[in-house]
DNA sequence: ATAATAGTGTCTCTCAGACAGTATGTG
DNA sequence: CACATACTGTCTGAGAGACACTATTAT
């Protein structure tokens, strides 16, 4: 009756628990063409074949769960994520490469969708991990996945932002994507992380278009400038200027704040 | 070449995957005399026999993992989730039953665990929930754990909140409190969730000791009540009042808003 | 009476929305 | 020049922090 730990251990028999998979998915969101946008793959297998879905796939044995969200995204669309250091199971910063040039990133874990029937193959627990990127060329498909290409969030079909018509995803994707761009609206009111959207040094009409892509409306342009430069950390000089369509403008770089307080809400 | 979906499905092998279990974990919290407090129960078997954890468990089969939340809570500690209305996938509002007694709740998923080396059975990813629930009697011990009781968080070692001292707790589960007790300090900002702590109706002074619990500190209790009266949808009176300490107050119930606009920031 | 909590009123400061106006580039 | 965008200044109203004061119970 008084069994030691290693005797347990040595007994258990994980063949007796429910056949279960876990994958991960990645909504990787950006803005392009001042409309926030998402980057899809075009399913080349079955289940879901020819439709587009998210890029992600099947955890490996000894994978930690972010670890798995990049090296699927990775595979599936060359995007390759660089964590700068340690402290992988948090949403901290990292940097991102596509084709070799770097560019910001953030990576954060989104939801876990089990709905039993949501695959057709097996019972699959879907990790979903949220990642903001500055605007990049159109990436290319890995070996998993026959065409990759950013989608406008306006052209898909997703019902929980009132969006009917549009492209439909496989599987629950429409319900992923959905999440992520409700947690990324509300992500702009209360972090600093509009920065991630932008390249490294950027002017605060860039970082205002951000908003207003994310956001959907547009923004007062003194008042926002007012509120960003006011609230510390959130943005620094470099004392440069980059041209625009009218008077050149200051560019800055992200600051070392992380949340806003205040928050910037909503109109 | 051209294979069917059916006969990809057909040849399908989940075999070829790795061996993975799914498991929910339930981080319910409440207050009690005056102290946020989370409910844990002493492992009756290995791993960590002795030790406190959370409740939770394997998910089974054909189960979503709300249910199996759901499921393992009762098990573990004879607290009973009755689901009002179908939509089990989102973080609505539930009622909650211990021993017969109906009392609001709130169950929303919090995050995923899946460190490689978490659990030493095997590789387990574990879904944990957050229940918010209104001070009830200590519950009995379930057929799964010898003991069951709330431990205020300041009891507990959680080295993200600065806790160093305390209670161990069994797998990564202190890292799980620690985020748990973040997320519920920065909903009752956002939210009017703090009205799932309370019973049905309460006074506002009972509503601003659930904020002082969870928050830590002490508010304005002035300004904390013009703020809540002037949320339209926050609070409603019911007409009735309720014994204090002092002069008798009036009892309110929850609204029927649900996001505070704008939010009531910790000080 | 005092203690304790509920509830009201008001002053001030900060800040967001609105808007006007100036600055500096391009075609 | 017109046009576009960057940037500055100011008025106003909403709301939070601080504080004083009144109200109603128990002991």
């Amino acid at each position: 009756m008084s069994e030691s730990e290693e005797q347990f251990l040595a007994q258990f028999d994980p063949a007796a628990l429910p056949r279960v998979a876990v994958t991960t998915d990645i909504v990787v969101l950006t803005v392009r063409q001042g409309q926030l946008a998402v980057l899809l793959v075009q399913r080349a297998g079955h289940p879901f074949r020819g439709m587009w879905a998210l890029p992600g796939g099947f955890v490996e044995e000894d994978e930690g769960l972010d670890e798995a969200a990049r090296r699927e995204l990775t595979e599936e669309t060359g995007v390759v994520l660089n964590v700068p250091r340690g402290r992988s199971t948090e949403g901290t910063g990292e940097s991102l490469a596509i084709h070799g040039s770097h560019l910001h990133a953030h990576l954060e874990q989104l939801r876990t969708y089990g709905r039993p029937k949501r695959d057709p193959r097996m019972r699959v627990i879907s990790v979903a991990y949220l990642a903001f990127v500055a605007e990049a060329p159109h990436p290319e498909a890995g070996s998993d996945a026959a065409t990759v290409r950013y989608w406008a969030i306006d052209d898909l079909a997703l019902p929980k932002l009132g969006q009917r018509r549009g492209t439909k995803l496989a599987f629950d994707h429409a319900e992923i994507v959905s999440d992520a761009v409700e947690r990324a609206r509300s992500k702009l009111e209360y972090t600093t992380l509009a920065t991630a959207f932008v390249d490294e040094t950027f002017t605060l009409g860039e970082l205002r278009r951000v908003y207003e892509a994310v956001w959907g409306q547009p923004l007062h342009e003194g008042n926002f400038r007012r509120k960003v430069l006011s609230t510390p950390g959130f943005v620094e000089p470099t004392g440069s200027v980059a041209p625009t369509d009218g008077r050149p403008a200051q560019l800055y770089r992200k600051g070392g704040a992380t949340r806003l307080h205040p928050p910037i809400l909503r109109p």
